[in-house]
DNA sequence: CCATTTATTGACTGATTAGTCATTTCGATC
DNA sequence: GATCGAAATGACTAATCAGTCAATAAATGG
């Protein structure tokens, strides 16, 4: 009976993660989240002991899917540029694909419900990208600029632009992601 | 007696201001609200008719100082690179001089709990930022990107700059204030 | 100092919360 | 089809929720 448990999980899982971007995490009750899964109350705690483990759970199994998405194929990029710029399109059309992940994300990526655990394992997650970030400023390609400033700006402003086709432009969706990679890497490589 | 009303009012909109960044909007209880407040349950429901009253006279508040703080002596500056400076540096100083402001903002800007009148008001409070952006487009400043992408990416990395600064940096802070604008106005300017 | 208004209080309410647990149902194996 | 362990159930609990309201206190004006 392996299938019914996995599908009910999922269930669970599917449903918080719509209920939580709803109405956050306190705004959600378990009462809830198990009618929109279609189980009993008492069957959420068999897979989740607590509240804060469906949170966990899904901060884990998102950042984990986005980070393995990304990292797909970086080797075959061969310049630098070409690197970040796949990992620009993608982040931006994993945004706007999977626009309950990307709306998680950005609620609950400094949610005190996310335990130090999870972070710390998920952040592993992403060393590919913050050494590729550090090879750009080893050869000189990202100036004298910190590490930290390097992978924030440019991550942070893949998420700008998400937001900005979704609730500003949709028309010109090809065009913001071109522009948006445009400034950043203009303004990250030009001396 | 109008002074007593002052202040009690104005100790509920910092306890509110308080236990909502630290906890969330449904994770906060108007009991503990009023606790911290130093006032009777009751009297809460007195300024505030609901809970719903108190977030969106938080982020009316706080974003209308914001609004002010920025556009005050604007118009002194000659060039429109000092114009955006002065927005940047000024941005910048009141997230880190602000920070429970700071992370109400961030947490509660696309809050449905916020009501679209007080968004459309706080929202015109900042025509004069988006008049700056359009100039800078008209003049040829700022290529040919949209309005949205201009001020979009200005503001968030704006923003990213605060957030860099407290979690990651706090020794390099000038540096991270002027390598942030370097990159974004270059990224914006440069042909 | 009285009268009237206005601000403050906290016990109270009905609804809702996260989580429990005794019971029932299910599916596999013989 | 009998047996057995795991999975599913939902009524239940003690705590907490937003908001009410009748009673009290304080301030104001005469």
């Amino acid at each position: 009976m392996k299938k019914q448990v996995e599908d009910k999980k999922a269930a669970l899982l599917q449903a918080s993660l719509k209920l939580f971007t709803e109405n956050g995490f306190h705004g959600t009750s378990t009462a809830h989240i198990s009618k929109e899964a279609g189980v009993a109350t008492g069957t959420l705690f068999n897979y989740f002991p607590t509240k804060e483990d469906l949170i966990n759970a899904l901060y884990f199994d998102i950042k984990g899917k986005l980070s393995r998405s990304l990292a797909k194929d970086i080797q075959n990029q061969s310049t630098l540029h070409d690197k970040f710029w796949k990992i620009w399109y993608d982040l931006i059309e994993w945004g706007l694909n999977n626009q309950e992940d990307f709306h998680f994300v950005d609620q609950f990526c400094s949610s005190p419900y996310i335990s130090d655990y999870t972070r710390e394992v998920v952040m592993g997650e992403y060393s590919f990208y913050h050494d590729l970030v550090k090879d750009g400023i080893a050869t000189g390609e990202f100036g004298d600029y910190s590490e930290g400033m390097v992978a924030s700006i440019f991550y942070q402003s893949s998420r700008t632009i998400v937001d900005l086709i979704l609730y500003s432009e949709p028309q010109d969706k090809n065009k913001a992601i071109e522009d948006g990679f445009a400034i950043i890497w203009k303004g990250l490589t030009e001396k």
